[in-house]
DNA sequence: AAAGCGGGGTC
DNA sequence: GACCCAGCTTT
């Protein structure tokens, strides 16, 4: 049997049942591939159900508020993913009268959906022959061959493109291209491979040479930088001073409270003397630590975060733009990232 | 070509 | 602690 038919072979004994399987509808799939750029199958899917009951199909999507979007989207990470969707959405709904496309060159002019997506999108709800290559489909060709070019630098990118687009099943690329990621991501692991239960045993290069833990290649990033953030609590009554966040940062449009941000940790005497702290609840506040310093691990970034609750003596000093009073039975509606809402669910607010 | 962008799981 | 996950966008 070829390459394409092995694997097709195994899948239909392996594959797994997932929900956006069962469809040709290319807003559901669109979802399921969105949420699962750089996110396991077992942390996306309930993400997935959620999307999908509470907007039906692409216009209900474009017709809800950004918020509404981040709000679901809250937890999984990669927030521009969300932003993207919503971006898409209001685009199919405004130039393709709602209708999602379905071919590779108009998916891949939309916000959020690169080469792969577009690629997996038009396979898989319209049997256009386009090859996926991620992260399964990497590692699975870089093993089998032997290809030892990292798979995150230009020249292999080319080269793994090339393999897999001859490699693809052009009588059936829907069904070969969910093989090999369900193979890859199942039986062809990056750790702990099924390879004596492969059918590739013969034929895998990788496992002849003893290469397979090598395999696949890749640069490795830079460390991590790391960065001190000090949260302020501050309650009137029942309600709670929030900020927004900006561009050009982690966290784009995401909900937290107000934030002075330092280069070292900071003591409460510290922040009592900050300019900018001064300059915003006065000379004269009160400060108690709520939560000691808790380290958070950001794929590029350490980010230690005290929380401090704020006893203000008169009115706030100043209130900036992108700071707002949020009733606390409301709190539960702000999309807010996971040092936030982490907090809060220990808290008794 | 390289950096920025989350959160969670595995070993 | 290192690596990886159904990657994309910006610089």
């Amino acid at each position: 049997m070829k390459f394409g038919e092995e694997l097709q072979a195994w899948y239909r004994q392996h594959k797994r049942d997932l929900p956006w399987r069962e469809t040709k509808d290319a807003y559901k799939i669109w979802l399921s591939e969105i949420i699962l750029q750089q996110t396991r199958v077992e942390q996306g899917l309930p993400y997935y159900v959620r999307f999908v009951e509470r907007f039906k199909n692409v216009v209900e999507f474009a017709n809800a508020e950004e918020d509404d979007i981040l709000h679901l989207w809250q937890g999984l990470g990669y927030y521009s993913r969300g932003r993207n969707m919503h971006k898409a959405a209001r685009i199919v709904r405004d130039q393709y009268q709602g209708v999602f496309p379905v071919d590779y060159q108009t998916l891949i002019t939309l916000p959020g959906i690169g080469e792969y997506t577009a690629a997996a999108i038009s396979s898989f709800a319209n049997d256009e022959a386009q090859a996926v290559l991620d992260g399964n489909v990497f590692r699975v060709l870089a093993r089998y061959y032997g290809i030892e070019t990292p798979i995150n630098s230009t020249e292999g990118k080319k080269i793994f493109t090339a393999i897999a687009k001859e490699n693809l099943d052009h009588k059936h690329p829907a069904l070969y291209n969910q093989a090999i990621m369900d193979f890859g991501a199942t039986h062809c692991k990056p750790k702990l491979p099924l390879c004596e239960f492969c059918m590739f045993r013969p034929s895998c290069y990788a496992l002849s040479k003893g290469q397979v833990d090598q395999l696949p290649v890749k640069l490795k990033a830079k460390t991590s930088k790391d960065r001190y953030f000090n949260y302020f609590i501050l309650k009137d009554n029942d309600r709670i001073l929030m900020s927004k966040r900006g561009e050009g940062d982690v966290w784009q449009n995401l909900y937290e409270f107000p934030l002075l941000e330092s280069n070292y940790s900071l003591s409460i005497p510290d922040v009592l003397s900050d300019e900018w702290f001064i300059s915003c609840f006065g000379s004269d506040a009160e400060l108690h630590v709520l939560q000691q310093q808790t380290k958070h691990i950001l794929s590029h970034q350490n980010i230690y975060a005290t929380f401090f609750e704020v006893r203000l003596k008169g009115d706030l000093i100043q209130k900036k733009s992108n700071w707002d009073y949020v009733f606390l039975k409301d709190l539960d509606k702000l999309a807010k990232h996971k040092l936030i809402f982490t907090f809060l669910e220990r808290s008794n607010f």
